[in-house]
DNA sequence: CGCAGTCTAGACCAATTGGTCTAGATCACC
DNA sequence: GGTGATCTAGACCAATTGGTCTAGACTGCG
């Protein structure tokens, strides 16, 4: 039931991040997406004129917009990278518990079982890739150099999708919750 | 194209096994799977009673033990754990670069996106916790104390879990061959 | 007002989906 | 050779898929 407060288009676009992340591109279907978002399939057409596939790359920008804010939003107030990394983990924490402990990460979900498309490659590498340089970007802000933190943000990342998988096979978030452990006895080198 | 001197069900859980890992389990219809195991469908419904639900467990399950083989033999001449480490993600880059860089994880691709059913999500659980019960016993072996041991096998089930995704993303298996260096500098505590 | 552009609404369509069912080939064993 | 079980073969089916298209509602602006 996305709000319907919300432009159709913006419905649309919400429906197909929250549905994709835990059926899967090619498990959803238009008819539950266009019931999700309480729009006729008119509309789909016409915000998003190329049907499905524009509509799933438009939702997995979105999904990744949000993941910047709460990696922005968790290293707002940190004083070190470990710091941020660690409200990171337990922000993800909240989030695998509210989801139902079974969604994946919506990129892949969108972008890796979706139709093999050069686009849905490109968009794959481009969105990861911003998470990292969002987090590099942190790092160097709390004084780490380039190199260093580059190759920081790069492991957390690592060990956020890695542990977010472990989570999901788990039904339990202490995965996540323990990955600040982990992360504070990489050496960067 | 499945070897033609395997039994009919073999075919038909390689088929399904190396079919999946790339689509993802609703992104493969029936027809894929039979054309590319060059069985009819009276074959299937005959090794399969419940059809494509019971392929995809059998076929991730086939996948999971090619894993835990693959594990074994790259701890077989190791002389600690981070050398059994070491020479697993070279045997994993190798796969990925072979495979096309964009095949995902079969386990992943099957259970994950797959009917969202307890059996399936039960799978997960047990196959993925195979892997890290490999990778202790392998630890163990090779000198660490239990609690160690699994500590340090479930590092690596994350650490590869998460380069792999960042590999797919880049179409590269670089970040595969990095990943002993990450994990030697993860200290058991 | 009138009119043009934007957007909603859903009937409709060909193609594909997973699944059933019957007919026959092939096999092991008496 | 005969017989019963195992397995192959594919026609067939209802339901669903992604997608098209026309009709009309709503908007802002002259």
């Amino acid at each position: 039931m996305t709000d319907r407060t919300l432009s159709t288009k913006d419905r649309l676009i919400r429906a197909a991040a929250n549905l994709f992340r835990v059926r899967g591109y090619h498990g959803v279907g238009l008819n539950d997406l266009l019931t999700e978002a309480k729009a006729p399939k008119g509309s789909l057409y016409h915000h998003f004129p190329k049907g499905k596939p524009d509509l799933a790359r438009a939702a997995a920008v979105w999904a990744s917009d949000n993941m910047l804010n709460l990696i922005a939003l968790s290293f707002e107030n940190a004083e070190t990278f470990e710091d941020g990394v660690t409200t990171l983990c337990h922000k993800l924490a909240k989030l695998f518990d509210l989801s139902g402990k079974w969604d994946g990460c919506p990129i892949a979900a969108i972008l890796f079982e979706g139709p093999e498309n050069a686009e849905f490659r490109a968009d794959a590498q481009r969105l990861y890739d911003g998470w990292i340089a969002e987090g590099a970007e942190q790092a160097e802000r709390l004084g780490e150099s380039p190199e260093v933190a580059r190759q920081k943000s790069e492991c957390m990342f690592i060990l956020i999708q890695g542990g977010w998988t472990l989570a999901r096979a788990r039904r339990s978030s202490d995965v996540l919750r323990d990955l600040p452990r982990v992360f504070a006895d990489v050496k960067a080198d």
